[in-house]
RNA sequence: UGGGGCGUCGCCAAGCGGUAAGGCAGCGGGUUUUGAUCCCGCCAUGCGUUGGUUCGAAUCCAGCCGCCCCAGCCA
C-alpha cells in the first residue's frame, strides 16, 4: 500500500522488540476468518491490522479459513472474502490456507494427546457435561469417563472417526484441570461428531477438531510468529499455550489480543448482520447500507478510505465505540481529494433562460477536479432551458439564503449569472418554471453593473444531459447502540433509502463506471451502482453540510 | 462470590517518573464560481477514585469504584 504508514500501535511495540532482541528475524501474521458470513468494518480493521503489521517489517501475512464447523460454512463466504480481502488492497503469501488442510495432522496431534494420558473420549451429553463443568464461582466435577485406558481411548477416538456413534453421543476432551478458575481449562473439547459434509474437505471426516484444538496448532504449522485476535480470546491463552506446550509442534507462536471495533449506529455482530440478511430488513449482505465490505464498496467507499479508518482508530486493548463521524471523515477525505466533479440535479425545477434563443446551445468546459489537473476537464452544453434543484429557488429569501430568489441573482455554477424575473407555478402553488436572464459576459468574470450573486449553484441543460435514479441512503439504526438491544430490528430507520428518480446530470455521466466515484457538486459523492442494468447512482456520502446541520 | 481484561477532553488515542501529542466532533475567523475543500485560532492546572512513595506521579505502590469478556460438543 502506497499509503502503508507505520502506526505505532503496542503490538508494533511488541514486534519492533522481538526482532531487536532476535526472537524472530521473521514476521508472519494471518487473517483467520470462518467463512461463515460476510466480512464487516470490524473484519477491516484486523485485516489492516495483520497485513500491515507484515508489511512494517517485510514480513509475510497468510489469509487461513479456520473452517473447522462446517455446518455454519460454505464457499459462498469463502469466495466472498477473498474477493473482499482483494479488494482492500492485500494479497496474502503464498495461496490461501485451510484450517482443514491439517485435519491429519490435528488428528494425528489428537491421537499423540491420547497416548500421553492427555486426553479422553468423554460419554457425557451436553446437558450433562454442561453441569459437570462448574459454574464461574464453583469448580467443575471430573468426568466418569475421565479415567479410561489408554488403549480404550484410542479405539473409542478410532469409532468416532469411523462414524460408529452419533452425534453428541460423544466427544474427545484434554485432560487439564476441572478446578480452574479459567473455564477453558476444565477439559475442553477437542473433538466432536458432526455428520456434515465440509465445503471443502467433502464427506471426508464425521468429526471436526474444536477452534481451540486447531487454531494455535495451525499457527504453529504455518510459522505465524505473532497470532493477533480479539479480546474475548484472552481467556483461551492458557489452553493456546497448553496445547503447544504438549504437543511435538514446528513452532511456538504467540497470541496477542486488542480490542475488537464498535460503531456507533451500526451492528457489527455477524450474527445480527445474517438475521438482516435474511430477515430481508436489506438487499443482501451488500447492501450500500450494510456495514460489510462488499456493501461499503458498493456504496462508493474506497479501499483507501477503509485504511485510513482503521489507522485513524488506533489499536488497543480498551473496549470503545468509535464515532461514525470517524468513518465519515475518511471517506470525504479520499473521495474529495480523488473524485472527479459533475453537476447533477436531483429535483429537477425548469428555468428559462428568456434572453437566449430557443436553439442556443454553447458548450463549456469546467475542471474534472478543482485541485487536480490531472482529472481533466469536462463539457456540457448551456441551452435556453435549465434545470436547477427545486431546493435552490425560492420566491422570497432572507439573509441566510444564498441560493436563487425571485428578483435576485445567482451565478449558475461553471457558466452565466443569471437573475430571476419571474416564476409560474400549479394549481397547488408549487414553483414549476423560473423565468430567467443570463448577465452577459459573466462567465468567469463578476457582472459589469457590480452586483454581484450571493451564492453559486448547480444546474444541467433541460434539452441534452443524462437522467438517471438515486439512492440517498441514511443510516440504517436510528439509536446509537443497535448492537446493545436483541431487539435490534425495532430500531431499524425506516427512511435509510430513498430512491429519487428522473435526475438528472452532465451528459457525461452516461458512461459512468459502476463503482467510480463522483461529487456530484453542492450535493455530495456518488458511484453507479454495481448491480443496477439501468443507471443508478448510491450516494455514498453527502458534503458537509454547515447549512443543513443548522436547519 | 471465581478468572481474564480495561479505565487520559463529547469520541478515538499518544504518553512508560520530569511537569498532558495528534485525530474526529465542536466553536471563532480567513480564502473560495461547491454553504465543500483549504488555511488560521480556540478546545484536559488535569489523566476513574482515595491514600502512599518521591524534590517531582497520568506514569511506582496499596485500597476502593466502574465497565467489558468467560459456564457452545460456536468461532
Amino acid at each position: 500500500m502506497s499509503d502503508a504508514t507505520a502506526p505505532n500501535n503496542f503490538l508494533h511495540n511488541i514486534i519492533a522488540e522481538d526482532i531487536a532482541n532476535g526472537k524472530h528475524q521473521q514476521i508472519i501474521t494471518r487473517f483467520p476468518p470462518e467463512p461463515n458470513g460476510y466480512l464487516h468494518i470490524g473484519h477491516a480493521k484486523s485485516i489492516v491490522l495483520n497485513f500491515s503489521l507484515a508489511q512494517s517489517f517485510n514480513g509475510q501475512c497468510n489469509l487461513r479459513f479456520d473452517d473447522t464447523n462446517p455446518e455454519k460454512e460454505s464457499q459462498e463466504y469463502v469466495d466472498a472474502i477473498k474477493r473482499d480481502v482483494n479488494w482492500l488492497g492485500y494479497q496474502w503469501a503464498d495461496e490461501v490456507k485451510f484450517t482443514s488442510d491439517y485435519f491429519d495432522q490435528l488428528h494425528a496431534w489428537a491421537v499423540h494427546l491420547i497416548n500421553q494420558g492427555l486426553a479422553y473420549v468423554c460419554d457425557l451429553s451436553p446437558d450433562q457435561a454442561r453441569e459437570y463443568r462448574g459454574t464461574l464461582t464453583s469448580p467443575g466435577t471430573n468426568s466418569p469417563y475421565r479415567d479410561r485406558s489408554v488403549e480404550e481411548n484410542i479405539a473409542l477416538f478410532e469409532r468416532m472417526r469411523a462414524g460408529e456413534f452419533d452425534e453428541g453421543h460423544c466427544a474427545l476432551r484434554a485432560k487439564i484441570d476441572m478446578a480452574s478458575p479459567n473455564m477453558n481449562m476444565r477439559d475442553p473439547i477437542l473433538y466432536r461428531i458432526k455428520k456434515v459434509a465440509h465445503h471443502h474437505t467433502g464427506d471426508t471426516w464425521c468429526i471436526y477438531p474444536s477452534y481451540d484444538f486447531a487454531h494455535g496448532q495451525s499457527d504453529a504449522i504455518e510459522g505465524i510468529s505473532h497470532s493477533i485476535c480479539t479480546l474475548e480470546f484472552a481467556d483461551h491463552r492458557p489452553l493456546y499455550e497448553w496445547f503447544l506446550a504438549h504437543l511435538p509442534v514446528p513452532a511456538t507462536p504467540k497470541q496477542y489480543e486488542f480490542g475488537r471495533l464498535n460503531l456507533n449506529y451500526t451492528v457489527t455482530s455477524k450474527r445480527k448482520l445474517k438475521a438482516l440478511v435474511d430477515g430481508n430488513y436489506v438487499d443482501g449482505w451488500d447492501d450500500p447500507r450494510m456495514p460489510t465490505i462488499s456493501g461499503m464498496r458498493r456504496r462508493g467507499v474506497t479501499p483507501a478510505a477503509l485504511r485510513k479508518f482503521c489507522e485513524m482508530i488506533g489499536v488497543t486493548k480498551s473496549d470503545g465505540v468509535v464515532d461514525v463521524a470517524m468513518l465519515e471523515h475518511a471517506i470525504r477525505d479520499d473521495l474529495d481529494k480523488n473524485a472527479p466533479r459533475a453537476m447533477c440535479v436531483l429535483r429537477p425545477l425548469k428555468v428559462t433562460l428568456t434572453n437566449l434563443p430557443v436553439d442556443h446551445e454553447e458548450w463549456l468546459t469546467a475542471a474534472g477536479h478543482p485541485h487536480r489537473d490531472d482529472l481533466g476537464q469536462r463539457r456540457f452544453p448551456l441551452t435556453q432551458t435549465v434545470y436547477i434543484d427545486a431546493d435552490d429557488f425560492r420566491v422570497e429569501g432572507n439573509k441566510k439564503y444564498k441560493r436563487l430568489v425571485l428578483g435576485k441573482r445567482v451565478r449558475l455554477r461553471n457558466a452565466y449569472v443569471i437573475e430571476a424575473d419571474d416564476y409560474v407555478s400549479d394549481a397547488h402553488g408549487n414553483v414549476v418554471e423560473v423565468k430567467a436572464r443570463i448577465i452577459h459576459n459573466t462567465i468567469g468574470l463578476d457582472p459589469e453593473d457590480g452586483i454581484k450573486p450571493k451564492g453559486v449553484i448547480q444546474w444541467v441543460s433541460a434539452t441534452n444531459h443524462t437522467t438517471f435514479n438515486v439512492r440517498l441512503y441514511d443510516r440504517l439504526f436510528t439509536c446509537e447502540s443497535p448492537d446493545a438491544d436483541d431487539d435490534y430490528t425495532q430500531h431499524l430507520n425506516p427512511e435509510s433509502l430513498l430512491e429519487l428518480e428522473g435526475c438528472v446530470g452532465e451528459v457525461g455521466l452516461a458512461e459512468a463506471v459502476a463503482e467510480q466515484a463522483y461529487q456530484f457538486e453542492r450535493e455530495g459523492y456518488f458511484c453507479r451502482d454495481n448491480r443496477s442494468e439501468t443507471l443508478v447512482f448510491n450516494r455514498t456520502i453527502g458534503l458537509r453540510d454547515v447549512w443543513e446541520n443548522k436547519g
